[in-house]
DNA sequence: GCCTGGCACTCTGCGCTGGTGAGTGCCAAC
DNA sequence: GTTGGCACTCACCAGCGCAGAGTGCCAGGC
């Protein structure tokens, strides 16, 4: 067990580190914190902190730099989340409110995410599993050929070609998109499937082949978009990464192209609240020396979607928190009043 | 007016510097190509490109490098575009062929484009100004609000709220989809203006003010979609630049991010043909030592949006201009028959 | 038992130096 | 117009020494 003078000065050290990026010595520690100690006593703690794993040296005699570990009792127990500012809240929800279409409240969103942290921001679409549909439009294209548009509450549109494998009337088609509509329209997605199952057997036996197709493509879609879309913004910020820059940024941007891998960064992370994964916490290789800071938002008071940075290990966790908290939230506000 | 080995010098001279990263100096360049002249011969020519501006020395007693000037002479003049292989071309194929939609095709084209060059690829979405109209959808959401969904012969699909001043029956809604759509339906954005003119005036009184704020809604999307979207891929790629890192790639990262410029960038390509921009011909600072490739695609005939990439200066000129006239090719096919 | 000042020790980083090699420009000769 | 020769100029690298920051340890004090 640590006392309370070692936490101290742990919470120095990190604090210090993410300010100068240089490895921190016990004499400027006294010097810029009063801790009412002298360096010689703060070396024998930052001994003992070494010994237990929170810090390291790059090399001997050189200052005490933190390890991951160090950070995540940082973030665990030494640090809150930084709230924003009154005036900081402001310009992110007037910098919202202008966004006229989901893409561009996505795109607005991971715009403003790499601003405020000043680090790479990663912004997942709403996704369709845990909406509810506003509305599922058939429209016929040529006689066998029917586009399906579905809708959801989160104002997403999604569009699908149906060949059909017999002609279908416009009458048919209206009578499918009434009773498809009655059944699904503000119902979950994950409840689609039982409810359409017994549709076919309401139609000529002609038509049922069409309408087979066409419930089938409806559920396809579904399943399909569970493969779900991000937005990347701020790559730039990556050049602030460290010195030693082409085998760092290398392999993050290499993620970052790797859709398949952001969604499971963003995904792994806990359902509610906010999770922070340091450095080798990610499974992921090439994102061993980032963390990443994520969180879920939504419209309701669900979660539909994840947000989040990533950024080095040596990042300002409380602000870089505050900000991904906040933005969380306001984008849930505006997503419920569209 | 330079003579033609002194044109083969400054082709040898590209070819070498592409290939190697490093300043050519005489010796070797005698060595790997057989000019049938001493080095010393080979200087005297060097002195005279250098005093025209096709080369320059990084420092005295240094090899040479090509300047924008030079390269551009190389371009036009002194190399042609190396056309695909046929395996390549098979790869290219069956790597498009396999798109369910027209994010994924597009999201597949910079995939494409990015690996064939190892370079930042950027494909701008097909766009809505010269494509037609396949079909408007209007869906009633609730008594004064209603849903407009524009479907392209792209297969693009956008959509737009309309909050109606008056409350709208659903048989004006009917009678304003059948008709619109047998205005537009087929025809190009571009005509769409005049031909929806007079619509409202075919409406009660009551309903003119709907039809009116339908309409201006539709033409308001043809107009926003002029800010046309893009996606970018391969920017792991950069970190192939330079030795000078943070400095030369952080600008770069910095005008991918701005899909202003980026599209400005591509625009100021002419309509058909290839174009490529070299160096400080790119009038966005930041591309300063970046040349950029682009081509126009299309599905008919017509180039309906563009492709190219982003590279250093020092770059393989015939095959990354092979390899986006292919892509660009094969991406019109594809959307040709979709 | 914990804190403190002192001291010797260990590295990194920096600037200086000299040597090497690649490449050039010029010139005189062919 | 081409060639070989020659002196000259730098960039690059390795080796050296020095300064500075930081550490670990120890003996003494509260």
């Amino acid at each position: 067990m640590l006392s309370e003078r070692r936490l101290q000065v742990l919470r120095a050290i990190v604090q210090d580190y993410v300010g100068t990026e240089e490895p921190v010595g016990s004499k400027a520690l006294t010097e810029r914190h009063n801790l009412g100690v002298s360096p010689a006593t703060v070396r024998n703690d930052m001994a003992a902190l070494e010994d237990e794993g929170f810090i390291a040296q790059p090399h001997t005699s050189a200052g005490r730099i933190p390890t991951d570990k160090g950070y995540r009792l940082f973030v665990d127990k030494l640090a809150g989340v930084k709230p924003m500012t009154p005036p900081e809240r402001r310009a992110i929800q007037n910098f919202l409110d202008g966004a006229v279409d989901l893409d561009d409240v996505v795109a607005r969103t991971v715009r403003l995410l790499a601003q405020l942290t000043r680090q790479v921001a990663v912004v997942q679409y709403p996704s369709l599993t845990r909406s509810t549909v506003r509305h599922v439009e058939l429209l016929s294209l040529a006689p066998a050929r029917v586009m399906l548009v579905l809708i959801t509450d989160t104002g997403r549109v999604e569009q699908r070609m149906v060949d059909c494998p017999a002609p279908f009337g416009e009458g048919s088609l209206a009578d499918l998109r009434a009773r498809l509509n009655s059944r699904v329209a503000g119902r979950r997605f994950t409840d689609v499937p039982t409810l359409v199952e017994d549709l076919p057997e309401a139609f000529d036996m002609e038509d049922r082949g069409t309408v087979s197709a066409v419930l089938s493509t409806l559920l396809e879609t579904l399943v399909e978009e569970n493969e779900e879309r991000l937005m990347i913004g701020g790559t730039a910020n990556l050049t602030r990464f460290g010195h030693d820059f082409p085998l760092t940024i290398r392999p993050v941007l290499e993620a970052l192209e790797e859709q398949v891998v952001l969604l499971k960064l963003l995904g792994e992370a806990g359902d509610s609240g906010m999770t922070v994964r340091i450095g080798h916490e990610n499974a992921y290789e090439g994102l061993n020396s980032t963390s990443v800071v994520s969180v879920g938002y939504g419209s309701g008071g669900e979660a539909v979607a994840k947000l989040g940075v990533v950024g080095p290990t040596r990042m300002d966790y409380p602000g870089t928190m505050g900000a991904v908290r906040a933005v969380a939230r306001y984008v849930g506000q505006i997503l419920a009043e569209s």
